[in-house]
This record gives C-alpha cells, sequence and structure tokens, in this order.
DNA sequence: TGACGGACTTGTGTGGACTTGG
DNA sequence: CCAAGTCCACACAAGTCCGTCA
C-alpha cells in the first residue's frame, strides 16, 4: 500500500505541456553510468589444460577463457559456430606464445574452471542473511547515486545505469556471430549526454569520456558501441519517467486514431487486389496479411550478420504453401517461418479468394530464396501508409489489432454475474487471444507438468474434504433437529460454514488449472506490456471492481500510471 | 533509391526475490 | 520455518523506422 502511496505522489507528467520541435529536454543532469567490475584472476591451484598438460594463460586470455568456462554446462558451447568464433576470438587475446601452442578448442579443458566458478556460485546463493541485507543494501546505495537522473527539475529513474560487462555473445537461433567476445567498454568508449550547465559526470579516476555532447533531440544519457555487430548502445531512463510514457501513450492515440481510417483502408486495400500494377497489388496483399494476421513488417536484414528470420515484407516463397482447399476450407495459405528472435510463425488461414489468386502469381516462376514480395520493401509500404493516415506505420495495425482485440474480448467474456477469480479468467482469456493472435508463443516450462500434477492433486484432496464436510453437515443436522439446542444450532453453521470455504477454494483451484494449462505455451506478457492500451485494462477493473494489482504487476501500474489516473470505467479503445 | 547508421521499441531467457504450503 | 514453486526485474538481443548522404 505504501507503494501505491508514493506512486500518488509522484509528479504527473501527463497533466504538463509538452515540448515541441523534437526537444526531449532541457536541462539533464547525471552521474554516468556504472561500469562492470574487473576482472577477478584465478587461484593458482585452479588450472587450465591444453592437450593433457596445464598450461597457464596470461590475465587477457585467461579472463577470455573464464567467459567459456562459465558456461560449459550450457548448450551454447556444443554448437559448433559457437565454437569456432570463440576460438578465433580467444587466439586474438593470447600472447603470441599461448597463440602458437593454443588451437584446437578440442583440446581445452576448462572443468577445473568450470568447477570453481561453480563453488562459487554455490557461495554465493549460501550467503547469510547479513551477508545477503549487506549486498543489498550496497546495491540500494549504488541505485541512489547512478540508478537517478535529473531532467527539467524532476528525479527521474534510469531504466540500465550499468554498462554490460565483457562475455560472449549470445545470439538467438542460428545466429552466425553467437560465440564471439564482447569486448569490455571503458569510460573511453562512451558517449556522454547531458546538458550543458549541468554538473558533468566524472568518469572513474585516470580515465576520460570519448565524448561529452550536449543533445537536447534525443533521450539517451550515455552510449556507446558494442563490437560484435557493431551497434550502438544506450542509457536510458526508466518505462515509469515522462520520456517514455509520453511517447507510449502516443502510441497508442495513434492507434485509437487508425480505427477511423481502418474500414477505408480495409477498402482500399481489397480494391487494390485488383490493380493492373504489381507493385500495387503486391503491397495491398502484404498490408492484408499485417493487418489479419498482426504479422511485423518485415525489414531487410543484412546477410549472414543476423540469423534467417523475416517478416510480412520478407518472406520468401519457401515460407508459404497454397492449398486451393484444405479440411473443407477454401484458399487455405499455410504459413511455416521464423519471425523475430527465431520464434516460429505457423498458421493455416483462409484467405480472400483474391488475395490466394494473387499469392499464387507472385510465386509463378520463382524458387527457393526468392521473395514473395520482389516490388515491396518496408520503406514502400511504409511510405503508402503515411499517405493513407499521418502517423500510420506497419507497426500500428499490431497495436490496433491487439488493443481492439481486448477490448472486444473483454467485452464478450465477461460475465456480470461472475465472481472475481473468473472474471479475472475472463480477462486472461482475453489478454490470451491477443497473445495467439501476436504470435507471443513460450516454451512450455520445465515444471509445468509437475505443477500441473500437483494442483490436480490438490482439487482431489479438496474434493474429498468437501464430501467430508458435507456428511459432517449432514449429521450435524440430523442431530440438532432431534435436540433442539443453541449449541448444536451453532456447530451446524460452523459445518455450513466449512463447507462453503472448501467448495470456494476448489472453485479458485479449478480456475487456477484451467488458466494454467489453456497458458502453457503462450506468453501474456509482451502483450500487456507493448501491445495493450492500458485504459482498456484500467476501465474494465473500475467497471467491475477488480482490483488492479490483480491484473497488473508494481512496474506495470507505475509504467502505467498515467492510464491509471485519466481513466474512467467508460473508456472505449 | 538504396545503403547506412542512429534512436527507439519489442522480445525472450534467466537468476534471484518473494510466496506459499506442508 | 524451510523447501519448492512462482513471479518479477533485469539483461541484452532483435526488431522497426527515420534521417542523411551520395
Amino acid at each position: 500500500m505504501k507503494e501505491e502511496e508514493e506512486q500518488q505522489q509522484r509528479w504527473r507528467w501527463w497533466e504538463e505541456e509538452k515540448y515541441k520541435d523534437g526537444i526531449k529536454w532541457k536541462y539533464l543532469e547525471h552521474k554516468g553510468p556504472v561500469f562492470a567490475p574487473p576482472y577477478d584472476p584465478l587461484p593458482p591451484n585452479v588450472k587450465f589444460y591444453y592437450d593433457g598438460k596445464p598450461f597457464p594463460l596470461s590475465l587477457q586470455a585467461e579472463e577470455v577463457a573464464s567467459f567459456f568456462a562459465k558456461m560449459l554446462d550450457h548448450e551454447y558451447t556444443t554448437k559448433d559456430i559457437f565454437r569456432n568464433n570463440f576460438i578465433t576470438d580467444w587466439r586474438k587475446e593470447m600472447t603470441l606464445e599461448e597463440r602458437m601452442v593454443i588451437s584446437e578448442l578440442a583440446k581445452c579443458d576448462f572443468t577445473e574452471m568450470f568447477t570453481y566458478y561453480k563453488g562459487i556460485m554455490e557461495e554465493r546463493k549460501n550467503r547469510t542473511k547479513e551477508d545477503k541485507l549487506k549486498l543489498k543494501e550496497e546495491n540500494e546505495k549504488l541505485m541512489q547515486e547512478f540508478g537517478f537522473c535529473i531532467m527539467d527539475h524532476h528525479r527521474e529513474k534510469i531504466g540500465n545505469f550499468r554498462i554490460e560487462p565483457p562475455g560472449l555473445f549470445r545470439g538467438r537461433g542460428d545466429h552466425p556471430k553467437q560465440g564471439m567476445v564482447k569486448k569490455r567498454i571503458l569510460p573511453e568508449d562512451i558517449i556522454i549526454n547531458c546538458s550543458q550547465d549541468s554538473k558533468i559526470p566524472k568518469p572513474p579516476t585516470g580515465h576520460k569520456w570519448k565524448e561529452v555532447r550536449h543533445d537536447g533531440s534525443v533521450s539517451w544519457l550515455a552510449s556507446w558501441t558494442e563490437n560484435v555487430k557493431g551497434s550502438v548502445k544506450y542509457i536510458m531512463l526508466n518505462a515509469n519517467s515522462k520520456l517514455k510514457g509520453e511517447k507510449d501513450w502516443e502510441k497508442y492515440e495513434v492507434a485509437r486514431k487508425l480505427k477511423f481510417h481502418i474500414h477505408h483502408i480495409r477498402k482500399t486495400y481489397c480494391e487494390n487486389f485488383k490493380s493492373k500494377e504489381m507493385k500495387v497489388r503486391q503491397r495491398a496483399v502484404a498490408l492484408y496479411f499485417i493487418d489479419k494476421l498482426a504479422l511485423r513488417a518485415g525489414n531487410e536484414k543484412e546477410e549472414g550478420e543476423t540469423a534467417d528470420t523475416v517478416g510480412c515484407c520478407s518472406l520468401r516463397v519457401e515460407h508459404i504453401k497454397l492449398h486451393p482447399e484444405l479440411d473443407g476450407e477454401k484458399h487455405v495459405v499455410e504459413f511455416d517461418f521464423l519471425g523475430k528472435d527465431c520464434i516460429r510463425y505457423y498458421n493455416k488461414v483462409p484467405v480472400e479468394k483474391q488475395v490466394f489468386k494473387n499469392v499464387k502469381l507472385f510465386m509463378e516462376g520463382k524458387q527457393e530464396g526468392d521473395d514473395l514480395f520482389d516490388r515491396l520493401s518496408t520503406p514502400l509500404l511504409n511510405k503508402h501508409l503515411q499517405l493513407l493516415m499521418e502517423g500510420l506505420t506497419a507497426k500500428v495495425f499490431r497495436t490496433y489489432n491487439a488493443s481492439i482485440t481486448l477490448q472486444d474480448q473483454l467485452q464478450e467474456l465477461t460475465d456480470p454475474n461472475d465472481g472475481v477469480p473468473t472474471k479475472i479468467l475472463s480477462y486472461n482469456r482475453a489478454n490470451r487471444a491477443v497473445a495467439v493472435l501476436c504470435n507471443h508463443q513460450r516454451a512450455p516450462p520445465k515444471t509445468f507438468d509437475q505443477s500441473m500434477a500437483n494442483i490436480k492433486t490438490k482439487i482431489d484432496a479438496r474434493k474429498e474434504q468437501i464430501e467430508l464436510a458435507k456428511k459432517e453437515l449432514k449429521e450435524a443436522k440430523k442431530e440438532a433437529k432431534e435436540k433442539d439446542s443453541e449449541k448444536l444450532k451453532k456447530v451446524v453453521e460452523m459445518k455450513r460454514r466449512a463447507v462453503q470455504r472448501a467448495e470456494e477454494q476448489l472453485m479458485r483451484l479449478e480456475v487456477q488449472a484451467t488458466d494454467k494449462e489453456e497458458n502453457k505455451q503462450i506468453a501474456l506478457s509482451t502483450s500487456k506490456l507493448n501491445y495493450l492500451d492500458p485504459r482498456i485494462s484500467v476501465a474494465w477493473c473500475k467497471k467491475w471492481d477488480v482490483g488492479l494489482e490483480k491484473i497488473y504487476n508494481k512496474t506495470l501500474r507505475d509504467k502505467f500510471a498515467w492510464a491509471v489516473h485519466m481513466t474512467d470505467t467508460d473508456f472505449t479503445f
């Protein structure tokens, strides 16, 4: 409750005016990032072996070896690409002498190091309560000093104030760069962004910043270029900040605006299915998929630099199968491709006849590896969308369709007569419909079967308990009827309550089991965090008197404080 | 128009904190 | 009170989209 109060106390940025012309802030002061702790060398008794013999390593080579040693029980270290990239990068860190000897990873023995680090982890886990408390306090102190900034007179929380420590790059799926060494970032790599009239952060002693700039048109406080992909990384504010919140609010407003244009847009792209211009037809069909299936835009990617994943515009012929008829349905398109994060998208969808014919046409004369939409790119698509509605891009359709689906599903599934637990089940089901639409999948948790079985056992036990309680109630009633006494009446009442309580518990368990089962392979958190207009959820909670904390955890309530504050029961998306 | 980099959002996995039930 | 299970915050990877430059 205390936190809720704190939240109420928080500055209501949404009641203030925004800056114009791309200005993000006028005053920004912070302490700079926190760097990764320096490498802690191995004790002399822990050895690395090459070709069966102990082989002492230079400090630099040892540090990189430790990255691999710590991961020995991870699947990554069995993959060829990972191993090859690692040994190549590792050898770059070696001295000439080391490089002369160490050439084959298969001859490297890291097991002593692995065991050593395992032991340290174990020790860490078994720390005493006092130690844990002390660490927590130290962390808190660091957070208070480096975890906040002053932006235009307000103290704002920073999202990530720690620089990423060095290690091995863990790309997802078949990433060609997995296993490469992520180098240690030094102050000399860091660009600091703050206002000129602020207290400029001091670099650690003996070091200098790469650059200090004062750019109020961007939101980041510090940045550096990472060595594996050469991309820029940033220190930015927490999701509950004004800067992030305003942007998020704006996103949902753009999505809401689409509601007024969607009818016309859909009509237009259906007309364009018959366009004489191939480019227009392809654009229309792609847009149809983006709208109907909530596919991502699908930017072009540099070949060989990333895993082979696609979105709508980058679909290739091998990702599509056409079924004139399938399971009693006509014009079925079968999608099978790897999307963002190498998550598989598999779906069989009956489509408009015109779409089906078009896709067939687009595929004619093409072979594996060819683009389905060879005349289309995301910039082209977005340029077109911009003309249809200001601020419209491909990803707005995902936000729009996710939010409108939640709203419709809540309307459909919520039964006013239900109790709170069942209403929450309805909410989760509505949320689930969105997650399915957006293909937010997850691997079933490793403990899933076990914990499912546990719930079933509990349910059975409850049922038995109810039987017993009912029997006792019956007997108590019978006794009370025979001998009319106050004491017996009380007993009957007690037994009645016991039955009721047990039945309520049973119902709660059954709802829990259903929810869990339906959620086995589906992740709700992503859509909740990124796609669902929080005002829909807040309004629903207020309308049905469901505590917001049943739907949103503290982080979400904090992030969506603006929505919590401004939304009433009558909000419609 | 096409490559490219920069800025920002979206996404999953994970370790540790927190909760719960025996 | 402890172990097991669950949940959350965080780390950081991987997208989208825009502006610039040739």
